[in-house]
DNA sequence: AGACATCTCTAGCGATCGTTATACAATGGG
DNA sequence: CCCATTGTATAACGATCGCTAGAGATGTCT
């Protein structure tokens, strides 16, 4: 069996106030002394358990993209007509975007916004991943075309850039204190752009 | 006259590199070392200047507001029609955000995205310009709906606040390095939800 | 020239940064 | 019980943070 003295906490639990930290404070304005004093562990023990700051931010962003930020990709995955897609992901970001009980916003666009250029990766990283996201969203779209559902000369690369900047800046509002219906309202007139045979 | 040992080095430069500076990499995660090093004069001469880091910010964010950020204000007040204002407010921002010559997106916008909490001040002070700017927005939607330019049912809070985060989508996703046409084809789609009389 | 005022430079202030060595506490295996 | 093993707590590491005292440089004044 396993010897040695037992840990303190619990691990998952401490790497859930990590992500809160990391969400609201961002990577580098986020300081060790500030997360030893949210999870209520000293400086060793987070160390033991993750490494170093950085592995931490990293495993704590795996597991919000496995949670909070998983609604994206499965409403694309879940709902077979584009359309739809986007509308239910603008909507569960409506909601997800200003859930009173974790910090506002997206923590995959905001927390690597200001960045030190010692931790220029980290924000090249997250980068990658929105970049990833935007290409699935693209695909969805293109595929759409194929079926019929979009008009073939419809411009995917436009409708996915659009939408994912309307969800960056539902994040942005969301920080900036915007209630759920005004993120509602949001996504319900960025829906007015969908493309139709007309356009 | 003026008495003394002469500055040596011109001080709206080293403002406008300041706002280059605290524009790309945000209040907290720029140091003075690398402001210093950027505009390549010595920290004394730096606090000499401009006060402390905090002062330096204000009045840098105040030339950055007067000057590349003045755009947003022109539109309103020289395009008598709200949708004229709301259009030339996005393509402006389109070409704004990502002219070579300057770091890209919005400073307002960006600046205090991730902020410690000894500098959650900075974040509400941009916090509160960004709602006088939406404030304005809203008022020449509200006023356009007085004129007949709009149905008079229109809710002008909810389309100032779309194109409020339109702007903010289109900042980060310059930021993520999106071109010209990109965030273009951004506004295009955005101005589609603009409102009719069938909405 | 000399007095004075202002800027620049070097050096260093105390505080905090991320990180870790060291000593002690708490468990399981013999 | 004793040892091995692992976690926790204290304290401190060098580096950097924002910031400034003190000394020297460079100008205008009389």
């Amino acid at each position: 069996m396993k010897t040695g003295r037992p840990r303190s906490f619990d691990r998952d639990e401490a790497l859930e106030g990590a992500i809160a930290v990391f969400w609201k404070h961002g990577y580098d304005t986020t300081s060790i002394a500030l997360l030893t004093g949210a999870l209520g562990i000293g400086g060793p023990s987070l160390y033991a358990a993750f490494g170093d700051k950085r592995a931490l931010f990293f495993e704590a962003l795996d597991r919000y993209l496995r949670t909070y930020g998983a609604f994206t990709k499965r409403a694309l995955a879940e709902e077979p007509v584009a359309r739809d897609a986007v509308e239910r992901l603008l909507r569960e970001a409506a909601t997800a975007y200003t859930r009173p009980d974790h910090p506002r916003g997206c923590l995959l666009i905001t927390a690597a916004t200001n960045c030190s250029p010692q931790s220029a990766d980290i924000a090249a990283r997250l980068r990658e991943l929105r970049a990833m996201g935007a290409r699935a969203l693209e695909d969805k779209i293109a595929a759409a075309t194929r079926t019929g559902e979009l008009p073939a000369h419809t411009d995917a690369h436009a409708i996915a850039t659009f939408y994912g900047a309307v969800l960056q800046g539902m994040s942005a509002q969301a920080r900036d204190g915007a209630t759920t219906t005004d993120l509602e309202q949001i996504a319900e007139a960025a829906l007015k752009a969908w493309p139709s045979a007309a356009g």
